[in-house]
DNA sequence: AGCGGGATTTTCT
DNA sequence: GAAAATCCCGCTT
């Protein structure tokens, strides 16, 4: 600081105070970064979608609980939800604090650690080891424990790369909901395998 | 490639 | 008590 070449570090709370549907495009093409028993997994996200509180879909849509706490808190943070019985899917909370939106991470490619997201998804290889939600938990170790970590720190870590082109990216409905159906708020790199789908 | 059903438990009404 | 931001398997085309 007391000289103009240091650069200077963002936090991940001032990038991603923006709305949930600029932040999901703003996602894709960013890293997470996962430490497990001293080893390191690097997997890219490739598909993600919006939510925030005007949006019946939402978990955040009838205000804030126990359960949607995380997603009123701090941008940058994870918000890990607990559905169907037995899976886990994560979120990347956006915007700023009370407003209630998130990212859903859909699918993400491995870059490196591959052969630890095979073990954690009991044998299964390529795209089917996190071309979905609840895979890409699974393969990557995420369950409640998480919810609410800073991915600014500890053993996952979101590191934001330049944002990709709009031509790389494509923009459609929704998966899985029952409520805003029509909304175009799911978006995906072009012609990317791990895309859960197309 | 696409459809249909079952698994299984948290969360909120 | 019903629904749920899913996945997997088996069956049909």
């Amino acid at each position: 600081m007391t000289n103009g070449t240091q650069k200077t570090t963002e936090s991940l709370a001032t990038i991603l105070n923006m709305p949930a549907e600029h932040a999901a495009r703003r996602l894709l093409g960013s890293i997470l970064e996962r430490m497990l028993n001293g080893r390191h997994i690097r997997v890219k996200i490739v598909e993600t979608e919006a939510y925030d509180q005007t949006d019946a879909a939402s978990h955040s849509y009838r205000g804030r609980t126990p359960r949607t706490d995380v997603m009123f808190g701090p941008a940058g943070h994870l918000y890990v939800y607990f559905t169907y019985g037995m899976h886990y899917c994560c979120n990347i909370v956006t915007g700023q604090e009370g407003e209630g939106s998130a990212v859903l991470i859909r699918a993400v490619e491995p870059l490196d650690g591959e052969e630890f997201l095979e073990e954690n998804r009991g044998g299964k290889t390529g795209i089917d080891l996190t071309n979905g939600p609840a895979k890409l938990c699974q393969a990557l170790k995420i369950t409640k424990e998480m919810n609410g970590h800073n991915l600014e720190e500890g053993s996952l870590r979101l590191i934001m790369q330049p944002e990709v082109t709009p031509q790389e990216v494509i923009v459609a409905k929704r998966i899985g909901i029952k409520h805003a159906v029509d909304m175009p708020w799911r978006f995906y790199l072009s012609d990317n395998r791990y895309v859960s789908r197309y």
